[in-house]
DNA sequence: AGAGGCATTTTGACACTGTCAAGATGTATT
DNA sequence: AATACATCTTGACAGTGTCAAAATGCCTCT
């Protein structure tokens, strides 16, 4: 009944002061100790010392915090890509090289969060709240620029942008996904792999 | 409470006639019908019309029961793989283009078991089954070996058999993913973009 | 044949989960 | 001060996976 005091947060106002924000907070480290499939409400809610039924003041439901985390994630990304996109000391090559050891070094670092932010659970059916799409479309739309991009200066063959685009995510995807979804074990490869993907992707002729 | 089953072929246990086959056929029902996360194991006994831990005579886990249905997923993936491979009617571009083809539209047609082959549950800690990677390590060997073997003919680049394998692999499982996950909406796409796909990674001299 | 042995199945229970309906509380507005 | 409102809590319901103990039916050995 009486649960411990809960350490944690300072509370300001009586009523928590900002519980959507410490729930915010508290699901990310809890995603990131024990995976998303460990995340309940219950021990969230414990966590932020509130009762069970706090958190649906907050978020409509389960699936709305996941988004809600899931867009913070992609705002980081956008802006990541953008700033190394934009860094006018690198060249194409350089920034193309970056973009993918940036990605697949994103998806092993914080794999709980990747695994939330591309998983099934929020994009498949209607799941995904109007939040997220409205951040994570332009990331992905951003990925299709920087392709053309590189096609235009001729590191990366092929004419259709979009199509080009699609197949180095997917390829960036799927080994970030079989890495950490524990298929490819040896990490140790991840450097490798990544030299040899770009090697594949980037003309010939350079 | 039924009569016995006078009918149909002899079979080990009297009680249900063989439970665990059951199991495996209407948890694949079910998967394909309401996808990974609805399958419950209560259910799955219910429409078997046993009582709710039944199962676990013949399964020790749902873990268990997942890889069981996985590692049949895998055999017939890999034995499709090696009959299309050894098909000595086709050239090698040829090969290479269905393994391509064949994969993306492997996972479209039946997204829950591919989700569930590739999923990150049953591979992720020690949650894979020896029998699942009994089953599933030689599937992905044989990809390894058939891209060997496009290299060696010229049709691919790259000296590294396994890296090339990774990064193809990747894509493959990276564009099935996104879409079977709902990111990729598109599904008309899929054509083009495994046409894409092959010419990428198919050498620019051919 | 009978009797034990064993695989199979069931009932009951526990600790979880997400989520809803009502009520209680504190803050803000009039 | 009184009222309105956002917030939080208690209680409850229907699920879930899984364990322990008991019941059932089939097989084999003597």
């Amino acid at each position: 009944m009486s649960s411990p005091p809960s350490n944690s947060s300072v509370r300001p106002g009586y009523h928590h002061g900002d519980l959507r924000q410490a729930l915010l907070v508290s699901a990310k480290q809890l995603i990131a100790e024990a995976g998303i499939e460990n995340l309940s409400l219950r021990r969230l809610a414990e966590r932020a010392g509130v009762s069970r039924t706090a958190p649906y003041h907050h978020f409509s439901d389960k699936n709305d915090l996941l988004c809600a985390i899931a867009s913070e994630g992609f705002r980081r990304r956008y802006r990541a890509a953008i700033d190394s996109f934009d860094d006018a000391s690198k060249t194409m090559q350089e920034k193309f090289e970056g973009f993918v050891q940036d990605y697949i070094q994103f998806a092993v670092d914080s794999p709980e969060e990747y695994e939330l932010m591309f998983g099934r659970s929020i994009w498949k059916q209607q799941n995904s709240t109007e939040e997220l799409r409205n951040v994570a479309y332009p990331c992905f739309q951003h990925q299709v620029e920087m392709v053309r991009c590189w096609q235009e200066c001729g590191l990366i063959s092929g004419d259709n942008a979009l199509r080009t685009s699609q197949v180095i995510w997917g390829a960036l995807h799927g080994m970030a996904k079989l890495l950490i979804d524990g298929i490819y074990t040896d990490t140790a490869q991840i450097e490798d792999m990544s030299r040899c993907a770009i090697k594949i992707f980037i003309n010939k002729s350079n």
